[in-house]
RNA sequence: GGUGUGGUAGUUCAGUUGGUUAGAAUACCUGCCUGUCACGCAGGGGGUCGCGGGUUCGAGUCCCGUCCAUACCGCCA
């Protein structure tokens, strides 16, 4: 037996005993005739303490033991004389009796403790040491709980868990597809899934009834830290719902996983429009854990002889409060934020509430103090508040004002990551016009289902009609969205039409879907959540990648074992390939 | 594809106006040390300053190119 005991378990109870523990060195300390050795597992850190008067021979062996050897000892459990209350077994510690060196280790890179002194670089290319580390294999232990205790809730309800293919076919909707070469078809690709979407479907068809599956995903478009090429979803689908049973069982999923995970009791969630989340957040997946909507004041800034006001379709404040204070240099640090290219404001209008009632702003030259206390009386501002004022065109001005109402909010340390806002997003549009390509694209899916009073705007007006879509938004995450689906055949072949595609077009590619809903196909609908979002927010981490065991770099890189690469001549040649590389 | 930031010891970083032999911390090695737990003390080794080119008497530092990393924009039904 390689031990009886975890390095995590022994307390002061456990005196006397004799144990046998395993594992790696995290630290030794050498003092003299004296070696302090902090052994490390899964479970914890133990201290293992070897004595020159009590065993020369097996204190000499144990100074030879460097950082991240793995080790078994013997030893009886014993109290401290010095306790050590940062660690739960520091009441005790074993003197050792015997040794065994189960593999030596070379030095790491890097520290493996805590607060690590190695950067993100070197961490993933040692990636298995790093998940030695107690922080991060925390993330992953709670992304281990995170997926049981859905599993759990989910079987509780019926749902079956299924398992759809990995290697399907390339649709051309959609993000780009991962391919895969076929070998015994040459010529011929596979594309890995981008969601098991119409396998789910053709489930219900085939009377599951409730399925659901936590699964790989595949998306081969730039990365982000809240985005990997491949993530796992928990995909779901259910037969005979209308959105409301949708929304109910996975917000009570949620708070499922709240209550158990975390302890928290979170209140049923707020359900908003699509238009009003754009109208006052400027987003379709607001941060509601702080308010500071936006305020439309164009009817109040027209006819004052302020060029850039009055030529603007769209003018809207939003007020920071206790703000008034902001200096020059802050506000010119707002204006350069909002100012940058990847937000593009052309400038930022502020009004400063003074806390004796005087409005300062930065078009005195147009507004009298009245016109700026209408401003103000409008975003309910209060003496030493800040209103800022974006205008433009309104879609891109909303948008911006997005970016900048979230900076306000991390300003002020509004968006405290152990506090949890979720909500429901709904009634978002079917479609999307795509100005460059000149057509309409589906904004959620191409089986989402238009709200039946809607659909006779499906010929006059497409982009008008309401979608039976809906998303779920924790702390400004999307974290989850899917829809009541089309059942009906002939519905979802004027669909495609409205899409553009051709009858053959749309028979290629999802003919066995249309066909299928010819058979039976009873109503239905779902939702997929993204895990590694769900864990990252209820972890408080910044980046997916740190809930993910083995994650891809900013270029899609497993810089670990060095993947993508090329391929020998050999393998090109079973697969039938030529590879040719485009020239820059 | 674009914008910003970064690349100097195993690691994390500093390096001023272009000027002597490129530093600190930590890790590592050696010695001392019997109650440490961020142990302590003394000593030591360790550098293609990402790569290529240019300016200059002289480049870690300035310029151009390039590669890599990272955040974001585009993209992500």
């Amino acid at each position: 037996m390689y031990r009886t005991r975890t390095c995590g378990e022994l307390r002061i109870e456990n005196l006397n005993q004799e144990v046998v523990l395993a594992g790696w060195v995290q630290k030794a300390r050498k003092m003299g005739g004296m070696i302090f050795i902090d052994l490390r597992d899964r479970y914890g850190i133990t201290q293992l303490v070897f004595n020159q008067e009590v065993n020369s021979e097996l204190c000499e062996r144990a100074s030879k033991i460097g950082r991240e050897w793995v080790i078994q000892v013997k030893g009886k459990v014993m109290e401290r004389s010095n306790k050590n209350t940062n660690i739960p077994t520091g009441d005790i510690e074993i003197i050792a009796s015997e040794l065994t060196v189960l593999n030596a280790s070379e030095v790491p890179p890097f520290t493996i403790e805590e607060e690590t002194d190695g950067g993100d670089d070197i961490r993933m290319k040692y990636r298995y040491l790093d998940l030695r580390r107690t922080n991060v294999r925390s993330n992953l232990e709670l992304r281990h709980r995170m997926a049981f205790e859905t599993r759990s809730y989910l079987n509780e309800r019926r749902f079956l868990e299924v398992e759809t293919p990995v290697l399907i076919g390339s649709t051309p909707e959609g993000a780009r597809d991962f391919v895969v070469p076929s070998r015994m078809n040459p010529g011929e690709f596979y594309a890995l899934p981008q969601s098991p979407q119409t396998f789910k479907q053709l489930l219900m068809v085939s009377g599951f009834d409730r399925y659901f599956q936590i699964v790989k995903c595949f998306r081969d478009e730039d990365l982000r830290a809240d985005r990997q090429p491949e993530f796992t979803q928990i995909d779901c689908e259910m037969s005979f719902v209308e959105q409301e049973d949708i929304l109910n069982t996975f917000e009570g999923l949620t708070k499922h996983l709240f209550k158990t995970i975390k302890g928290i009791e979170v209140s049923d969630f707020p359900r908003i429009s699509y238009d009003e989340a754009m109208k006052l957040y400027g987003s379709d997946k607001p941060d509601t854990r702080f308010d500071m909507k936006f305020v439309e004041i164009k009817d109040l800034t027209t006819g004052k002889d302020f060029v850039v006001f009055d030529s603007s379709e769209y003018v809207a404040a939003i007020c920071a409060e206790g703000c008034a204070s902001y200096t020059r240099k802050q506000l010119d640090e707002l204006t350069d934020f909002v100012k940058r290219p990847q937000i593009g404001a052309k400038g930022l209008v502020y009004v400063r509430y003074e806390a004796d009632g005087s409005l300062k702003s930065s078009v005195d030259k147009f507004y009298s103090q009245d016109d700026l206390k209408a401003w103000a009386d409008r975003c309910n501002a209060k003496p030493g508040d800040l209103i800022l004022v974006l205008c433009g065109a309104t879609e891109k001005t909303q948008k911006q004002l997005c970016e900048l109402r979230l900076e306000m909010g991390s300003r002020l340390g509004l968006r405290d990551k152990s506090k949890f806002n979720c909500l429901w997003v709904v009634d978002f549009p079917l479609l999307e016009f795509d100005e460059e390509l000149n057509r309409y694209f589906a904004k959620h899916h191409p089986f989402t289902s238009p709200k039946p009073e809607d659909i006779a705007l499906l010929d006059s007006n497409p982009g008008a009609v309401r979608a039976n879509a809906y998303d779920m938004v924790i702390n400004g995450v999307e974290i989850g969205g899917g829809s009541i689906r089309i059942h009906n055949s002939e519905l979802q072949k004027k669909m495609f039409s409205i899409l553009g595609f051709t009858d053959e077009k749309a028979q290629a590619q999802f003919g066995f879907l249309m066909n299928a809903f010819k058979f039976g196909a009873p109503p239905h609908g779902g939702i997929a959540f993204g895990l590694d979002r769900f864990v990252s927010i209820f972890a408080g981490l910044d980046s997916i990648r740190d809930c993910i065991a083995f994650p891809k770099n900013n270029s899609g890189r497993d810089v670990m074992i060095d993947a993508p690469a090329c391929l020998e001549q050999e393998q090109l040649d079973e697969l039938s390939l030529k590879v040719v590389l485009k020239e820059k």
